[in-house]
RNA sequence: GGUGGCAUAGCUCAGCUGGAUAGAGCACCUGCCUUCUAAGCAGGCGGUCCUAGGUUCGAAUCCUAGUGCCAUCACCA
């Protein structure tokens, strides 16, 4: 039992003893810096149910819990507020429980419900690039922040292989490609395709320009223009199942598949399944029909098919086309139906994509409500803000992105650099330094973009954005490289168990870091429940900055009582375990030294 | 125009279900490396919490109305 439960008890305990009232709800904050205390009742709303001075009203529940409660050392009031010192005895048994824990914090899988979290889901025809970067940072993050909480996870994606933007890059590749591949260019595949993309776009955009001028009307040259025309036919042969096109398709997709898979393992992030829009792109078509005989939708006289959400303050959404053919909502449909059919135990999924495409999912989840899908209730768009440059918005067509592989790259020559400064690693080989430098690049990386709430949008300035110093990344691995430092150096027995026999005093630096230890597992648990990484990376800092300046302000291996000596050494390597798995749940590395 | 999101220090961000003089980092200024790694520590400077009303003993937080930025409202994906 944490002090606040017991203290909960306590304080209404007193306020029955004294007042004769029950008291339904007890408020905590943590005591302010500048106050004796280490936690704090706020009287105020006691006063609804007691009259009174509140200041009065403390000192009486203060009295109390001092006289009858073994844990409460000293009290005092300020204003309105009931500030409770904590025995030093009380942290030190609070540390002995958790100290040999293994994974204290994280929670054993006590359902066997599963929750399936889709990321990533790029296109396959163009590279990744720094918004693909949030996506999949935040869906790895949730993913293994669930699993800490008890949950049984399927990690997936949906692969855009098909359409015409896939084949947008097919016949650019067809008429200028020259039969290049990545082996005989060296270049990465999905950069390969990429180019071939970004070159359909400028001759598409040479041929509406020349239409233009020759006096066709804007709209039209854009539908007409020979090229585009052409990308329509190839959609067209790849959907009636034409050899030469789909054996093309394959082959560009499986460069692009390669070039992805350099790009994730390098990103740290992976899938347990893997679901491909060409699959799942018919799925849906029978769900709709299903939804007409319940009534659900309806169809119009041209013979589209519908469903009015008016009543939930939304428009009216189209689920069928007139001639039959699915829209996008319906393949969704489809899709979370298929998902829950593939691994039955799914009773909830996770959806990580941009804010841009909230009202699509308002709609897929009311419809799948509506449908009578139980597991329905347990869907969440993890909708998160774009990550936009100085200069605007990153456009792929335009070649205004940062590119995911060039970023990480960049990352890690810049940790490179720093780590050269500060020369350190005396007796590292180059390879092992190659490895650390990939380490602390990404744990800036990644760092840095985890620690934004996901719903606000990300202003990335290549040329600053990404610091070494502070509330970064590399400062939490530095923390942690520190300790094991002073773990390596620790050559005596450290592992027994400190007693306190009533002389031992904690520092206040220790009694600080207790607390904040102390704060860990309900972190993970509302990181989980508020899908949201960026507390996790708060509270990392937060524990790392206590620790910190309890490593410069106290001694720990210099102290001469063997007890405080062995307490410290115990405390620092806490911290250092909950640092790796706070770390583990962001996806970020920690090195053994820096 | 309808709907949704965001707005806190020069910059980047915290601020849990309303609670004490609004917190960090970067930048700028002071100190601290012959004791465990200075990617650090200790301290200073810096804020009309977008605006105006309202609810409350108490509002950055809740309500209303504005303002600004972004997204969305296609038989596009």
């Amino acid at each position: 039992m944490n002090i606040q439960e017991v203290l909960t008890e306590k304080v209404k305990e007193a306020v029955e003893s004294i007042f004769n009232i029950d008291l339904p709800t007890v408020e905590f904050q943590p005591t302010r810096k500048d106050f004796e205390g280490d936690i704090t009742v706020v009287v105020f709303p006691i006063l609804r149910f007691v009259k009174g001075n509140p200041a009065l009203i403390g000192e009486q529940i203060g009295s109390y819990l001092k006289e009858n409660v073994k844990e409460v050392e000293n009290f005092n009031v300020v204003k309105g507020f009931l500030n409770i010192v904590i025995s030093d005895a009380f942290y030190f048994h609070f540390f002995n429980d958790i100290k040999d824990t293994t994974n204290y914090g994280y929670s054993t899988v006590t359902n066997t419900d599963a929750v399936m979290v889709e990321y990533s889901s790029p296109n396959t025809n163009k590279p990744l690039h720094l918004g693909h970067i949030r996506n999949n940072l935040l869906g790895y993050s949730v993913a293994e922040i669930l699993k800490a909480s008890g949950k049984k996870v399927y990690k997936t994606q949906i692969v855009n292989d098909r359409g015409i933007h896939i084949c947008k890059s097919m016949l650019a590749w067809q008429k200028y490609g020259e039969g290049k591949t990545p082996e005989n260019t060296g270049l990465k595949g999905d950069k390969l395709v990429g180019n071939y993309y970004v070159k359909f776009d400028k001759e598409y955009k040479a041929q509406i320009a020349d239409l233009v001028a020759a006096g066709t009307d804007p709209k039209a040259a854009e539908k007409d223009a020979p090229l585009m025309q052409e990308a329509q036919g190839m959609l067209r042969k790849w959907e009636a199942g034409d050899e030469e096109v789909v054996a093309l398709w394959k082959k560009m997709n499986q460069w692009v598949y390669d070039g992805f898979e350099v790009t994730y393992k390098n990103l740290g992030v992976d899938f347990d399944t893997y679901y491909y829009e060409s699959d799942t792109y018919l799925l849906g078509k029978d769900i709709v029909d299903e939804g007409l005989e319940k009534g659900v939708f309806y169809r119009k006289e041209d013979g589209s098919v519908w469903i009015d959400l008016s009543d939930e303050g939304l428009d009216e959404k189209i689920v069928l086309r007139a001639d039959g053919t699915a829209v996008y909502m319906t393949q969704d449909i489809g899709t979370a139906i298929q998902r829950t059919k593939d691994y039955p135990d799914v009773n909830g999924m996770v959806y990580t994509v941009g804010n841009e495409q909230d009202y699509h999912f308002n709609v897929l989840f009311l419809i799948l409500k509506k449908l009578g899908y139980t597991w329905a209730e347990q869907l969440f768009h993890l909708s998160y803000g774009m990550v936009d440059l100085p200069s605007g918005k990153m456009k792929s067509r335009e070649g205004t992105v940062v590119d995911a592989d060039d970023l990480m790259n960049d990352m890690t020559a810049t940790a490179a650099r720093i780590s050269e400064e500060l020369g350190k690693l005396e007796g590292y080989s180059d390879t092992e330094k190659q490895e650390l430098y990939r380490i602390i690049g990404l744990g800036a990386l990644k760092y840095y973009i985890l620690k934004v709430d996901p719903k606000k949008r990300i202003l990335f300035n290549p040329e600053e954005s990404v610091e070494f110093q502070g509330n970064t990344g590399p400062f939490i691995q530095y923390t942690y490289a520190r300790i094991q430092s002073i773990l390596r150096k620790a050559d005596f027995e450290y592992n027994t168990t400190v007693e306190p026999n009533g002389n031992e005093e904690l520092h206040e630096k220790e009694k600080e870091l207790l607390k904040q230890i102390q704060l860990f597992p309900g972190v993970v648990t509302s990181a989980a429940q508020n899908f949201s990484p960026a507390l996790l990376a708060n509270y990392t800092y937060d524990l790392v900055k206590e620790f910190n300046s309890f490593y410069q302000n106290v001694p720990i291996l210099p102290e001469e009582n063997l007890q405080k000596k062995i307490f410290r050494v115990q405390l620092s390597k806490k911290v250092g375990e909950i640092i790796k798995s706070s770390f583990a749940l962001l996806g970020i590395e920690v090195p053994e030294r820096m």
